[in-house]
DNA sequence: ATTTTTGTTAACGTTAGGTTAAATGCAAAG
DNA sequence: CTTTGCATTTAACCTAACGTTAACAAAAAT
């Protein structure tokens, strides 16, 4: 399985707090940024795509309801908790008014914080409205769904595809007639570009060109040291 | 637009404190239903659809996280929030594992309450799209009644399900000839995703389709690695 | 001619999934 | 309190799916 963790942005001055926080949240199994304000926790949360924002409301300069106010206008799902030292009403009311999912008074029990990261990513999971149809492609005589992970020829029974052989086919695809750099496939599929990497890539070339074979008008033309080409010859 | 209110579920012994928040969510537009305990508020659930339950934690005869969890076993979804006298962390944590939504510690804020209730209720407004009122599939020759739990072939005997059959076959009836991802079962239904529950799936899987061999035309298929799809064939 | 890159096949190790049965948990009934 | 009858989990064993690596052949570049 390829599990890939939930990414948290966690933003914290309290640097003591903020490191034993970062650290306990990994130890289970969540990649954690740490930024200690709300500045750089505003620029990392533009670098990158979250799962949850953990926010500190006291902060100086900037803080957590003003930056949660801004991630909001950037994206209105990310599920975001509150961290506040003391139970002040007119904080928590503020806190829900700019769309927290939760909020944790200080000190809290790390286990509690757990089962509220878990279910509110439970709350999230369910929301997977599967999107558009970027996933389907005409080659040649063939359809590939690389939702599904198949591959048809002239509508008959359909080729399941590894997961490597969908993406990589994938990715030819979306360059049809146009040159794929090896390095490209490399990085994005294997994440990884040395030799084994490469020749892994190789392998998977052979087989996709065994599964394309029916259609004499489809083929992958390799561009020596540059990387592959899908042709569609008509 | 005729405003329908939302339905509130409201199941607490104290009946001082249960009528004065009784009144307070009717003054602030909600419909409630009190029952007086948890026995009555099982059979005031199974009579009607609701869009919150609010449960009392300490109750006689049957105490709010067993009746949440009968709660559970005929709907998983709609929104749980607990009330308990004091924040024991075992309760807290008991109370995640069967799917709170959000925790209330006695006395609380009723301006909190409201809020927190306003945000479960958005949340569940963008969850309910198309997801709505469906509970009635057409499998095949197969009817699928997820409320009553049944399965019938041809309009034969119905085979009753247990809930988790009933669970699973629904959530891949809802994503037909579609990816039903293996994480979305895991975390709506088993609220936990690791390595036994998910081979306690693979489990139930099994189960299902030997329900469905009668109709050689539905087949569950396996996505390696991503999650299983429910197909028929015409 | 020699080196580097690519094509192809087969073997291997690892992980995911299929299936059955036994163990556990739990609530209703005795 | 014990027994019974489920639903569900855990265990065990097996097969299928995947990806990597090795080995050797062919093609291209130098």
């Amino acid at each position: 399985m390829e599990e890939v963790n939930k990414k948290i942005l966690l933003v914290e001055d309290d640097p003591n707090f903020g490191t034993v926080l970062k650290d306990y949240l990994m130890m289970n199994d969540y990649d954690v940024v740490h930024a200690k304000n709300g500045m750089e926790g505003f620029e990392k949360f533009k670098k990158d795509d979250f799962d949850l924002c953990i926010l500190d409301v006291m902060m100086p300069y900037k803080d957590g309801f003003t930056l949660a106010k801004e991630i909001r206008e950037k994206n209105t799902d990310v599920p975001i908790v509150f961290l506040t030292a003391k139970a002040m009403k007119e904080d928590v009311l503020k806190g829900y008014k700019v769309g927290a999912d939760d909020y944790l008074n200080k000190p809290f029990d790390s286990e509690v914080l757990l089962m509220k990261i878990k279910a509110i990513m439970q709350r999230k999971a369910t929301e997977t409205i599967s999107d558009s149809k970027q996933f389907e492609f005409k080659i040649g005589r063939f359809d590939l769904n690389s939702k599904l992970r198949f591959l048809r020829f002239d509508g008959g029974e359909p080729i399941k595809l590894s997961p490597k052989e969908n993406e990589l086919l994938r990715l030819l695809a979306l360059h049809e007639n146009d040159l794929m750099p090896r390095e490209l496939a490399l990085t994005k599929i294997w994440r990884d570009d040395n030799y084994f990497t490469s020749r892994s890539m190789d392998v998977y070339i052979a087989k996709l060109r065994k599964y394309l074979k029916p259609d004499e008008k489809v083929e992958i033309l390799n561009i020596h040291g540059e990387g592959f080409r899908l042709v569609i010859n008509d």
